[in-house]
DNA sequence: GTAACTGCAAAATATTTGCATCCTT
DNA sequence: AAGGATGCAAATATTTTGCAGTTAC
């Protein structure tokens, strides 16, 4: 889906800020850590709306948080089932340790586990760290 | 095993602030931050031992960092495998949504996944969220 | 026209670094 | 005694907040 369609299903308003940020969400495969945005934004864009845009398109379902090993945050893209009200973030997400990038594996779901009891799931996610497939050529 | 001994086997020379640092995760259930850790510590102490403490401690295999969705750092004491050597990082991590506290499961193992051709696990980790069993009653 | 979004300035917070001093071994 | 660890000061980086001006609808 294009950009402009995304962020109006999201009940947002189309902006030149939010266009540019999504579009290269869109266009990278890797997730992205608002540095990476910062970057990858035009010479001199402001910092904090780049903060802002994040927050407000997490909490409205286009891109979701991407757990970590370590403290950095990343942003990734998600997909068509997650904007329709609730979140389905139950994939896996790789991180390469050759090259640095973390993607979803979307065609891979996280699978059930057993909880002790009185252990109730709501979410679960899941990280992987290896070695992706580019590089493993 | 007593915080004293535990450093000492990590090769690390035995100080106050690292006695002080560790015996707080020993009596801990939950994973902490180094907010959380700082505010544990005596009045006055310099945050930048903590630093670099939790630095040396996961350098060491004496904690490791747990995976969190948010963008904070949480830390959890190694069980006995990981100081030797090789870290065993493979159990599940519960985020209570009710009590905020972030738990190792030690007793749930990560499931096996089958990843897509080409890619390669070196290591795997699970973050569930949902209620814990304190919460639950 | 109005509400929401942005940019700038600045505050607040978090993290890192350098160096002199102190402590562990 | 020697090397590493700590505390302090300060530099750097990150994130948040307030407000005035601008833009989308």
């Amino acid at each position: 889906m294009q950009s402009d369609q995304l962020i109006k299903k999201a009940g947002l308003s189309l902006t030149e800020s939010r266009k540019l940020i999504l579009d290269i969400f869109i266009s990278s495969p890797a997730a992205l850590s608002h540095h990476d945005i910062e970057n990858l934004m035009p010479e001199g864009f402001d910092r904090v709306t780049v903060y802002r845009t994040l927050q407000t398109f997490v909490q409205k379902g286009i891109i979701h948080q991407v757990p970590t090993t370590d403290n950095t945050t990343l942003y990734a893209l998600c997909k068509e089932e997650c904007q329709s009200g609730h979140h389905h973030d139950n994939h896996v997400h790789f991180i390469c340790t050759s090259c640095q990038t973390t993607n979803c594996l979307e065609e891979v779901t996280v699978p059930l586990v057993r909880l002790p009891k009185g252990f109730e799931l709501k979410k679960a996610a899941m990280v992987i760290e290896g070695i992706c497939d580019t590089c493993n050529n």
